[in-house]
DNA sequence: GACTGTGAAGCCATTCACAGCT
DNA sequence: AGCTGTGAATGGCTTCACAGTC
């Protein structure tokens, strides 16, 4: 123990699949709010999100008490809570480095912006796409990526480059201050654990698909 | 236990983070194969892939012993052997309802072709974008799902759809037959057991950076 | 000496079951 | 009666540590 600190350490570790779960009611509140429910309880919501009533509950007691035993909870105000559980209250301008085919359709899809994330820089390496528009946004060479960040004050990357420069791209991000980065591209990156780093890949999800087809056809 | 059965049921339950760590060290041997590598380790596996030398161990102890005590594994050999397992040594035709951006970048994904999945036929409910072409695939109305997919013998689905149109289009594609589903929808849909489904949602992962990003900032 | 394969231990997440509130 | 909040129990995944092999 360090004498003389002050802050007390939520020493409670949330598990990361209990984010994701609070992301997933939160978009099932949302819709719930837009058809004018007032209130619900843990089995809708449970039914909405593909899980259990004992796990919605959970998750949320990590954070704290939001329901009223034998009512259930209030839609709005429990959207609220969550969203700034998850800091969706804030803006969270981002980068996206990688003016592909998957960059671009990215930096077009309307889920990101609608959710308090929106794209203030799109980058490339190769120069061809450079200058192309993406919506209302240009793609930019990478000699621009420092002042874009600092500007804006952009804490998320994202990549979605090919395999070989990922790793290369990820270290660019770092350098130029970026904390968190969603790695679209099929390569695991390194950098310093004090990087928050996501890789996301489809076809990884596929190939669990492919794996179940198959085994399940065997068995039977 | 029922009487005269002879079907000898693999009881051990392979976890799934199993299967997409297995996916995640395919990519990294091949990786390693272009590199004219002919021999590695668990531990060079586990750093390649992000994770520990006992995990590569474990996870590919479910499934048989691929290695030499005391010298490791042939890459070529391992390869083929997850490359099996998985189900990619296969081909996977599979279609996608949904022609919008997201719809486009992934029909067009180079990454997908790469390993096995080749999409046969890109599907929307919107007239709008049929008979437009993606590359070689052209974009067509509903009414050819079923020709499609019993033509071509297709048993996955990837859906590209606006939330409020999943379930639907799920359920669509099961009554044509479609055995597993990839949902890019941000709206969880609900399926008989037997149809294999994952959701692939971007946005809660950028929720899961911003809640670590705001946690972070709170405690220090 | 190096590295795999694996039972056992440890750890973490989910589920259960019930007390507590309305 | 209905539904939340939660300690306890369960189940499952990961890590450890070491025997076995080259």
């Amino acid at each position: 123990m360090v004498r003389g600190t002050r802050v007390i350490v939520k020493t409670t570790k949330i598990p990361e699949a209990t984010i994701m779960r609070l992301a997933v009611y939160s978009r099932f509140l949302e819709h719930l709010r837009k058809h004018d429910t007032v209130t619900t309880s843990s089995g809708t919501i449970a039914e909405g999100a593909g899980v259990t009533p004992a796990q919605v509950r959970k998750d949320l007691a990590y954070f704290g008490e939001f329901g009223t035993r034998g009512v259930g909870y209030n839609v709005e105000e429990l959207c609220g809570h969550i969203r700034r559980i998850l800091g969706l209250n804030k803006k969270w301008p981002s980068v996206l480095v990688g003016a592909g085919k998957l960059g671009s359709a990215l930096a077009l899809y309307e889920g990101f912006n609608i959710r308090g994330f929106h794209i203030v820089g799109v980058f490339d390496v190769d120069p061809d796409p450079v200058g192309n528009r993406f919506g209302s946004i240009k793609v930019l060479p990478m000699e621009y990526l420092d002042e874009v960040i600092e500007k804006e004050q952009v804490q998320i990357g994202i990549i979605t480059v090919p395999a070989v420069a990922a790793q290369d791209v990820g270290e660019r991000l770092v350098e130029a201050g970026i904390k968190a980065i969603l790695n679209f591209s099929p390569h695991v990156i390194n950098l310093p654990v004090d990087i928050i780093v996501r890789h996301v890949d489809f076809s990884l999800h596929l190939e669990v698909l492919t794996f179940n087809l198959n085994s399940r056809r065997t068995i039977k």
